[in-house]
DNA sequence: TAGATTGTTAATCGATTAACAATC
DNA sequence: TAGATTGTTAATCGATTAACAATC
């Protein structure tokens, strides 16, 4: 039985494989925690408490693996088989999620687009096909332990929510501006697009800077 | 003097600030701990915790004005004046963030979009007008305390940041997925929108909910 | 006044990190 | 062996929250 992940440390294991990615593909065989670390923008100390709770990985006097440590925190995030994803919202939005890096490269397999324009419906934007909202509930179904990611328009999102969850999504990944209310069971992350800009407001009206902000990456 | 705002509550505070327009949106006057608590979906003591950081703008027995709140809050964050905003990048994710209500409802003028598409430059997209990589500096120049979002492929990110900064920008957003490296008076932020999947895919992986995730709303 | 709710203190909790023994 | 670096402990730090006096 596996201790429990803190929180922190899965939001930074993300961080972690993007840069890992980066070294493999430099032909990086080992990595020191103090250079992980480094490229990461955290504590040396953070890296190796982090790295810990997936397993002893590294070799002392070595550094880790990187490979073996690709492969140990892909797994750690269910990244080894593909995930279906589903966009609700074939927009800007929509259509710039389906073509980011971050999620077509990283083990995700977006199997569809939603959207109610009948232009849309039937077509193919970015490679990815577009199907009406009678739609949802057999792709959802089709696709156990998929996530739906909601980027539509914010006086829908709510009841996009709904249907997908009536179909039985599992989990939800919100980019409207709104508090969406799901069922306890329902796992919901919702990113707000503006709320970063008000932050850098913030510290732009002071003339500050955050004393250290993780994962907010500054110069070497 | 005011005391140092702690970084967790600033990125709290934007979240209140759309909770505190809705309400005010419905003709709310006041507001109490309990119930902003609830509507942001943190903990009460936290919220009274927050605000105090701002001044104390609640009436006892009777909890605050929504008004005043919003008033506090925005200054607090900058978003009295507006505050321009460049996005370069006119792509999907460029244009998405120009529509976005998080970003021009907010008190954010979004002046230009910049990009190399000669077939984009000196049109406007979502009525902002597009401007093509010489336009940079200028904007800049002519922005003082703007706020450039990087919002291109991954690998011009760097260049793009190189060439805002040496213009004079000292807060980006960026949303590219990987590491920029920045002089260290200048402000970066980076919003990864793959990361959130993979942490949804870490807990959908082991069929968890996190026990408890700010700023992550459930059912009431 | 009685009830409600803030503002703040102080206790708790969890996350960060320095330090170092283990060991390659 | 000598040098390097992990894995983990224990101290530190900061954030959360229960509790309650202040007060509308």
């Amino acid at each position: 039985m596996s201790r429990a992940i803190p929180e922190a440390t899965v939001a930074r294991l993300p961080v972690y494989l993007r840069v890992l990615n980066e070294l493999d593909h430099n032909s990086q065989k080992t990595v020191s925690s103090a250079r992980l670390a480094e490229l990461a923008g955290v504590n040396a100390a953070k890296v190796r408490k982090d790295l810990s709770f997936l397993g002893s990985y590294g070799t002392r006097g070595v550094g880790y693996d990187v490979g073996l440590l690709i492969f140990q925190m892909s797994r750690a995030l269910g990244l080894t088989g593909e995930r279906a994803v589903i966009i609700a919202g074939a927009g800007h939005l929509g259509q710039a999620l389906a073509n980011h890096r971050g999620f077509s490269d990283r083990g995700f397999d977006i199997v569809a687009m939603i959207d109610v324009d009948p232009a849309k419906i039937g077509t193919k934007l970015s490679g990815i096909p577009v199907v009406g909202p009678e739609g949802v509930a057999p792709l959802v179904l089709a696709n156990a332990g998929c996530i739906v990611v909601i980027a539509t328009p914010q006086n829908v999102a709510q009841e996009v929510a709904d249907a997908v969850v009536a179909a039985g999504a599992k989990s939800l990944l919100n980019f409207a501006p709104v508090v969406l209310t799901v069922p306890d069971e329902v796992n919901i992350r919702s990113v707000d697009l503006g709320l970063e800009l008000q932050v850098l407001s913030f510290y732009a009206e002071r003339d500050e800077r955050p004393r250290h902000s993780d994962g907010q990456q500054r110069s070497a």
